[in-house]
DNA sequence: ATGAAAGCGCTAACAT
DNA sequence: ATGTTAGCGCTTTCAT
């Protein structure tokens, strides 16, 4: 037997229209009639259909996040701080893994958009520019993550990756490494770009010249690390420290680095983008360039409601692009 | 302006349930009429409202998943398994954070339920045993996944937690080790309970006695892991091994064993439940207990798709519970 | 304070 | 092959 809120009223002897105001704790309903609905509701276990609640009110409460991959710390921390943010506006989430694959994630884009979520908030491939425009001229509520894309104009909240890269680079050239390896992820990425950007700011300010053998160019994941790694530091001619740009990555260097026999400090030095617990339990703890991935996530979301609920948040119109600032920790990675 | 079928519809000159025939590729429609359905569709960017669908047809091709806590690798590797099969089905995926706090895990079944999900793929807390019954019993499709609830009967899908803990145990006997301490988690947990019960097991069948001062539990958080290790290890009389059944724990293990300067494998053995990559580039890379996390997620989506499709998946109508193996790797953290 | 009834956008049974 | 229509379960306007 199916019960819905006609059930209810049924059992409590009133019409829907009650049974749906006490639902939504609606005044003007008497105090003696709302005790018989509770009863009844809760004598017939009954749970409000929130598909057809949507449907009525054209609006889900559910805000949907495309991420790279979930698989990744950094990724799983947004998921995190999105959820909890989202929670305690009263809007569920419905996480999608864009898999940093533009087909998936345009895929995802119209399932979100069939299914009427209130929101996105998008970590983009950077392709799909079309139809994320298109998107946002019929009013869709979206808020880009950690990136953005080439001709869209959206809010979005980002990091300082530039000063964040800068920082790393610059510390190294003050413990006085002058030749300095890069390992960095796609060029096409604001992330990639601009840790590349922050590393070469810290050379040049340095004096030091621009050595294209010791840039390399992978896709943050863990196998470009690996491999790039050793494409460096077979190298004859190998930089005397390493700048690699993400977590996954900094696994696959280490792993080249352990495979190779080296050793962290005296043999090479170490900075990283992204921090991890695990990064500060290794024999030489990294130093490390420090995400505030909590903040981005709740951040964006906080804009995302906003935006959904009519707030203006960037100023005359112009979309707002909010960048946070990241911290260097210091370890024992330098001679 | 809005626009709906009915508008694809006067675009189209059909009627609307030809509309929706086309977009569920149902046969009987004439091709040409087809083409014209299709460009108007396309025309006019419509997308199904999947809303309006799945009031309808009472079907949501929606999942949820409520996990412990998506910042630790083993439930993040489980979103992504499951997203990945449902994905494939066709399913989209509610993803919920229940934080192990049987209050958020009861919201969440609430969520889920209202929200009419075809079903729940749940990593039960172990409380909750009333609700998570009624839900049951109104027909709810709901598979345990990594543990049981008691007083629940439930289709699960499970890892041989005493098997594997068993192993490691076994191999740090076989190694030399007598005095070895075990850090574990929750023993209401089928977790807990299965690796103490493993360890306990490879004890006995080498006659070494029960020593309650070497058993410590706690939450299979890293503080714990951080906490239990200092007292394990600070004792005059202190183990000369040590088992760690997971891996957050295993993190606070080495944090305070990195703290009290102790090496492994020479001052220390070390076997753990749960692997990682990080794990294996330790200065000693740690001997793990590998479960198949991705297959418990995927094992467990397929039995959930297979329940909401009508199909049987147990016998005589008793639930069905799947234990999937474990596997231990051999490394250096043994003399 | 409460009820009647329309309608959100779709699907499915039935009719043509 | 296509159209008509009822209705999924709720909310909301308008009556009373």
């Amino acid at each position: 037997m199916k019960i819905n809120i006609k059930s209810v009223a049924d059992k409590a002897g009133v019409s829907t229209a009650t049974i749906s105001r006490v639902l939504r704790n609606y005044p003007g309903v008497r105090e003696k009639t709302k005790k018989r609905v509770l009863k009844a509701i809760s004598e017939l276990d009954y749970e409000v259909n929130a598909v057809a609640r949507s449907l009525r009110q054209r609006k889900t409460f559910t805000i949907g996040i495309i991420v790279g991959n979930v698989l990744s710390q950094f990724y799983s921390i947004i998921a995190k701080s999105v959820e909890d943010v989202a929670h305690k506006y009263g809007y569920n989430m419905i996480l999608c893994n864009g898999d940093d694959d533009p087909e998936k994630e345009l895929r995802y884009l119209k399932v979100l958009k069939a299914n009427r979520v209130d929101g996105i908030i998008l970590t983009p491939t950077g392709k799909n520019a079309d139809y994320i425009n298109r998107l946002i001229n019929t009013d869709a509520k979206i808020v880009l993550l950690d990136r953005l894309i080439d001709g869209v104009e959206c809010d979005a909240v980002l990091v300082d990756n530039e000063e964040g890269a800068y920082k790393a680079v610059k510390y190294l050239i003050d413990r006085g490494y002058r030749r300095i390896g890069i390992i960095t992820g796609y060029l096409d990425r604001t992330t990639g770009k601009g840790r590349l950007n922050g590393y070469l700011r810290a050379l040049s300010e340095a004096g030091i010249p621009r050595d294209d053998n010791l840039i390399k160019i992978g896709k943050f994941k863990k196998r470009s690390g690996i491999e790039l790694t050793r494409e460096l530091l077979q190298d004859p001619n190998r930089p005397e420290a390493l700048f690699v740009s993400n977590l996954d990555m900094t696994l696959g260097a280490m792993i080249t680095i352990k495979e190779m026999g080296l050793k962290i400090p005296d043999d090479l030095g170490m900075a990283v983008f992204d921090d991890s617990e695990w990064i500060s339990i290794l024999d030489s703890p990294l130093t490390a360039v420090i995400q505030p991935v909590h903040s981005l996530g709740s951040t964006a979301t906080e804009a995302l409601i906003k935006k959904i609920n009519g707030e203006k948040i960037g100023m005359n119109d112009k979309p707002i692009i909010i960048t946070l600032n990241t911290n260097l920790v210091i370890r024992n990675s330098t001679k």
